[in-house]
Formats: C-alpha cells, sequence, structure tokens
DNA sequence: ACCCAGGTGGCCC
DNA sequence: GGGCCACATGGG
C-alpha cells in the first residue's frame, strides 16, 4: 500500500462511512432527485459553509424548486431570493440557470448526461459561467459517478500536512492522487468526503 | 468588530 | 501561470 491508500484507510478507520451533509453526495446508487441536488448543491456551496447551503437548499424545498425543470421555470428574482442565505446569490442564480438550462438543453437529463464522456464533460462544463475547475470536478464525481479525483482548500491542506508534494497545481495534484489510487468513483467520493470531515475536525 | 466558509470571473502582468 | 479583488450571507 502506498501513503495515497494508506491515508484513505485511516481516515476510514478514523470516520467510518460519511455521514451528514455527506449522505447524499456518497450515496450509491443515486435516484434522478438526488442526482440534481448534488448538482444544485455544488453550485451553493462555493465559498460557503454547508450550513447556508442547507438554509438555502431549505427555501428551494418548500417550493418545491429542487429540478432543472423548475429552475428553468421561475424568475431569476424569484431563484435569487431563495438561494440568498448561501451567499453571492445574484450570481449563484445565474450560474444555477445557465446550468440547469445547459443540461436540459443538450441532455435532457443528468441519467442521460453520464453516458458522455469524462473529458468532453469536464471541457463542456468549464466552459459555463460560473463552473470553475472544482465545481466541474465534483458535479463529475458526486452527481455524475466519474472517477475523477476532486481538488479543494482541505484536500490541499492535507497534501501540506503530510508533505505529499509541494506543487498544489489542481492538475498536478489531480494527476497525483489518481496515479497512486485505482480508478474507482467510489473511493474518490468517499475519500474526498473524508478530507473534508477530517480537515473540519479541530484537533 | 473582526474572521471564516467545498470558488469563480475579470483584470493585470 | 499566478496575484489580487469583488461577490454576500450567517455563525463564532
Amino acid at each position: 500500500m502506498n501513503i495515497f491508500e494508506k491515508l484513505f484507510q485511516e481516515l476510514k478507520r478514523k470516520y467510518g462511512k460519511p455521514k451528514g451533509q455527506w449522505q447524499i453526495w456518497c450515496k450509491r446508487p443515486k435516484n434522478k432527485r438526488e442526482r440534481e441536488e448534488v448538482v444544485i448543491e455544488a453550485i451553493l456551496t462555493q465559498r460557503t459553509n454547508w450550513r447556508n447551503v442547507e438554509l438555502a437548499f431549505n427555501n428551494l424545498k418548500k417550493e418545491k424548486i429542487i429540478s432543472f425543470k423548475s429552475i428553468s421555470q421561475i424568475s431569476p428574482k424569484k431563484l435569487e431570493s431563495l438561494i440568498k442565505p448561501s451567499g453571492f446569490y445574484k450570481a449563484k442564480a445565474h450560474y444555477l440557470l445557465l446550468l440547469a438550462n445547459f443540461i436540459i438543453k443538450h441532455y435532457g437529463s443528468l441519467e442521460k448526461m453520464k453516458n458522455e464522456k469524462q473529458q468532453e464533460l469536464r471541457k463542456k462544463l468549464l466552459a459555463l459561467k460560473g463552473i470553475g475547475l472544482e465545481t466541474a470536478d465534483s458535479i463529475l464525481l458526486y452527481a455524475l459517478d466519474k472517477p475523477i479525483f476532486l481538488i479543494d482548500e482541505y484536500t490541499r491542506k492535507l497534501v501540506k500536512k503530510y508533505r505529499l508534494s509541494k506543487n498544489l497545481n489542481y492538475q498536478f495534484l489531480q494527476e497525483l492522487f489518481e496515479k497512486h489510487l485505482p480508478k474507482d468513483f467510489r473511493l474518490y467520493q468517499d475519500f474526498h468526503a473524508l478530507i473534508v470531515i477530517d480537515g473540519k475536525n479541530k484537533k
């Protein structure tokens, strides 16, 4: 076992299966509603704590606006007001609308989208306004079950802590993790979740 | 009154 | 390819 596999085993031993906010994101398999929830939350969670994401998502739930179709049909102002607690709400409402419309127009559903190759999907997601490297990869990994290793601030902290690499470049770290781990979306989902859980754990 | 949280786009060099 | 700033809310 290399250091990456050992780290995963250690985190799994310490925390067990990812819990709380990760129940839906790490659930396998996911139904249509759960996949769409992950995509919506992937936008809402940009630079925001999970509690505020939940406040925003609960507002959407109350109005039954948790499908791409319903998001594409309500007014942008209404969408903005519902997701306000997640912060940066004007930008996020715009991004959500663009993304929902893109998926409806080009694929119809996430299940159909899932059939396309990872690299093609990634390129198309990154071309959308509001979708950067981390959001694109979180959609690929958690909503579309693609085996791509997600890099975020918590992953970088882990890399620094264990001196896994001096280079903190996104692509470099992604390739580094993938090179040392089996290509398995289940492993990547749980590993990333545990990295975040561990990163938040004060001690 | 600060500081922080699963980022991204725009602009600059 | 990186450095800096704006974007906004709710909790410690």
